[in-house]
DNA sequence: CGCCGCTTTGAAGGCCTTCAATTGATGTGG
DNA sequence: CCACATCAATTGAAGGCCTTCAAAGCGGCG
């Protein structure tokens, strides 16, 4: 087989062979409807590493579920200064900012090699018309969305730098550990500078929390590999200046 | 008539007659279809000042359309520190916090006298899959509230307290705007302190924020009353350190 | 092997927070 | 109608945390 990248990107897609299905739109489906889901979905989209998924000012065509890898979504088109706004994992809906005006207001970049599911926006809609079900867990999934980015505020909230990093790595981990990864090692996708970008704090102090964190054997860090050593530890720095801190969040927060 | 409270809350509701029809829902409706859609709304909600409108942890029974005054959304049930997540004004969509599992993940409440059409959740979503353009409207007024926390998640990336409060200001003038009310004078329903924890800075930040603009020409602050004398100057303000800065916002920012 | 970028580490300085006290606004009771 | 209580907002001063600037490690890749 020539198994380059083109015939790769034309894989059929078939919700009920997918290990993500069941956090992610087929879930509740029958069989039939997740054909008719599967039907819709040209093919499986692969996003090598810095490759956009889309970019800001461009009209929404799809939205997208990640299957494998992950992106991070950022406002400011590169002409300057970006903020991230937030990362994306495997069982995420990607794209929901276009929803507003149908066109996107934010970018979207792949960290690694990252495959996903493209959703054509109007016969996604229609078919959510016609699939009760289905329009359910869109709304689910724009629902889990909505609270990431509730738990990304709360994040930047008036918290300490360390508080900061220590949350951001406890999200990483229930939200790989969600999706069928470890939760106790894992590999961050993300530079320095952009988990800084995200957590609101300069990239020099990202790196000496974790260097903090790691003399205090909470964590293992080494390169991007992060091994999470004493979780209880690091949710007590996650909570920080009082106990009934982290009840606030909306499941947990984006990362 | 014995313009009672209980009877203000029982009064039809009727879109084609609201003022902010073109900006709520029903917009792009026909006669047939508003006349459906406000069948489904059975009265109009008020809420007085500090009521809440509903607490974290409750189903999710409805979803809420603000007709006027405004609220405040939040995390943290009051055990405690609370964090302040948006505020909602008249034209914004409540309640999508709940979306994720049918049960509200934050606390919203009234800042002021406020009037809400209530949506219940089912019925309103059964209604979405018959009248196509229902279901886009509230696609687009879910993106909506999406690009408004991406707004406030600009907001509060490495920006200093000064930008903050100058951004605040100009996207709570831009969203009276839209909703038909003063984009240069207008009062604040929010406290000092409730801005600050919105803003991720502290209380007395804002105070002096305020009045520095206020020194500087830039706005005349009474109170809660702000009066933006200087726009243009505000917006310099806002941009900060980099020209390219505000361009990344989704229309504009969340407040 | 040597360049280049990311990360780490160090030191100085600034901005904001925190604590504290004053002022102002609001509302209640005498 | 005024005095007082109460709470929010303002203003001031000190201190801390994080940023910024700078340089040295470290890895990856040509």
């Amino acid at each position: 087989m020539t198994a380059r990248m083109m015939d790769i990107q034309r894989i059929k897609v078939a919700c009920g062979d997918c290990r993500l299905s069941p956090l992610c739109l087929s879930s509740g489906l029958n069989e039939e409807e997740m054909a008719r889901l599967g039907d819709l979905i040209p093919r499986a989209r692969l996003l090598q590493t810095e490759e956009l998924l889309y970019r800001q000012g461009e009209p929404l065509d799809a939205l997208y579920a990640v299957r494998s890898g992950s992106l991070r979504t950022f406002a400011g088109q590169g002409n300057g200064q970006e903020q991230t706004l937030g990362f994306s994992l495997p069982g995420d809906l990607v794209g929901l900012d276009g929803l507003e005006d149908e066109r996107h207001q934010c970018s979207s970049v792949a960290l690694e090699t990252t495959t996903l599911c493209e959703l054509p926006y109007a016969r996604f809609r229609a078919l959510c018309a016609e699939i009760p079900s289905l329009q359910g867990q869109m709304l689910h999934l724009i629902g889990k969305e909505i609270c990431a980015e509730h738990g990304t505020l709360f994040l930047r909230g008036n918290r300490s730098a360390e508080a900061r990093v220590a949350i951001f790595l406890l999200d990483l981990a229930r939200r790989f550990g969600v999706c069928g990864l470890s939760r106790q090692e894992f590999n961050l996708s993300m530079s320095r500078h952009e988990i800084a970008d995200y957590l609101g704090i300069a990239g020099e102090t990202v790196s000496r929390q974790l260097g903090a964190f790691q003399r205090r054997g909470l964590i293992a860090v080494q390169q991007r590999n992060v091994r999470i050593l004493d979780p209880v530890g690091l949710d007590a720095v996650a909570a920080q200046d009082g106990e009934a801190q982290r009840e606030g969040l909306c499941n947990g927060t984006a990362a």
